[in-house]
DNA sequence: CGGTGGCTTTGACTCAGGTCAATCCATCGA
DNA sequence: TCGATGGATTGACCTGAGTCAAAGCCACCG
């Protein structure tokens, strides 16, 4: 939307855009909040994630870079967009946003499709939240970091192929509606099992790629949704 | 959309549209399959939802009168759209509709809202699915239930409220990620509390609004974004 | 180097919700 | 009136994942 946005017409756009920081924990939205500003990710790993009254967490949304972040027509965000690692973000004012969305089909026409896919990526997840164990989940997980990995290479999903976990352990369970000690439970699980190599917490390499795709549920590989936008 | 849709131009689309029923259990739209309407409800439910190989399966919807069913710009749909009462559908042919999507900038702008919102209730639902115990499941469903059966009525959720459940207690558990024992459970649950009274296994009436509205989690009458689209 | 704090892993135990198996109950057709 | 049929409820039991608690493992800092 910001390096890749239609081109001709959009150089309004470019003119109001501006770029931010922020460092793995930082809230980029709050809940209820007010948001003046919307746009996407040039670098990084954003969560977006609803809290229970007692501090219970469940992950909604995980978001790479290119991922659009906020809602136009929609003032108050129903959720708090957390920098997962270090993030960089290209922004803009909601206001002036809002302006040229009703000027501008093709920008309106390609948030309809980008509102779809994380609809459709909702819905997966639900699946997932609603009726996988959670040795099914903690794979789904790894499934959707492998794919995301070999695509940044233009590779395949395969054996050997090395995958960095750019979560933590937390957000990870908060990610698949688990704990931290689940999570840590299946890793060593899959482990041990022969299906991945751990090696340090931040990075794994697939040792058998059908055992993972088989336990996420993944039947063909072109029937994937991706559970991120 | 289709009874109310904004007037003018939209003559075209009065034009191509045309009616169906379904009887429970039908349904409307497959997985997988190449879709070739799209339209709205005029008459009754219809549920949205995935199934695992293994036939594990989870409402990821649930649609009343008014609501749009099928995705523009998207020929195959990621989940069933099945009859859960009986349904009379309004559709349209998926060409002309997105042939007239690209001539009215309305329409677009009012998909976009709808599917902005049904993204919302998709987070708010993942919370539920991944977050919430069995009970505060439970009574999350019965307060969506609550407040559409006070707005059909332009009253608002209190005491005394009877308010019909139109799902069977399978469609309950595939709806909250439950099994229909433990739907069964907690309904009985929270009538031996006092907060419900059932009559049949079709309708039941409040008789403690402020407890089930707490187990729900709800906070303020405003903050509720409704579960469903 | 040696401590310190933040993750992560592992173990022992608990418990919410699932599973399996009877009933129960309402509706409906004969 | 009487099965019969398809939910719904209830009970007994089991188990997957949560809880609580203790190490383990770095990485970073003094």
């Amino acid at each position: 939307m910001c390096s890749y946005s239609t081109p001709s017409e959009l150089e309004v756009l470019e003119k109001t855009k501006f770029y931010q920081t922020f460092d793995p924990g930082q809230d980029i939205v709050s809940e209820g909040e007010n948001t003046a500003t919307l746009g996407s990710i040039i670098d990084g790993v954003v969560a977006l994630q609803k809290t229970l009254e007692d501090g219970r967490r469940q992950m909604v949304g995980l978001l790479f870079p290119s991922d659009f972040i906020g809602r136009p027509l929609r003032p108050v965000a129903p959720y708090d967009a957390v920098a997962v690692t270090p993030v960089r973000m290209c922004l803009f004012h909601r206001t002036k946003f809002e302006a040229l969305l009703s000027q501008n089909v093709n920008l309106e026409r390609r948030l309809l499709e980008m509102t779809l896919n994380e609809l459709d990526a909702a819905r997966e997840w639900m699946l997932l939240l609603g009726r996988k164990t959670a040795a099914e989940k903690l794979a789904s997980f790894i499934m959707i970091l492998a794919r995301r990995a070999s695509a940044l290479q233009n590779a395949t999903v395969k054996n050997g192929l090395e995958v960095p976990i750019p979560l933590t352990r937390e957000a990870i369970a908060e990610f698949l509606g688990l704990t931290i000690e689940t999570v840590s439970r299946q890793f060593t699980g899959l482990r041990k099992q022969g299906f991945i190599e751990l090696s340090g917490t931040r990075s794994l390499v697939l040792t058998d790629v059908g055992a993972v795709a088989a336990l996420a549920g993944v039947v063909q590989e072109d029937a994937l949704t991706d559970l991120t936008a």
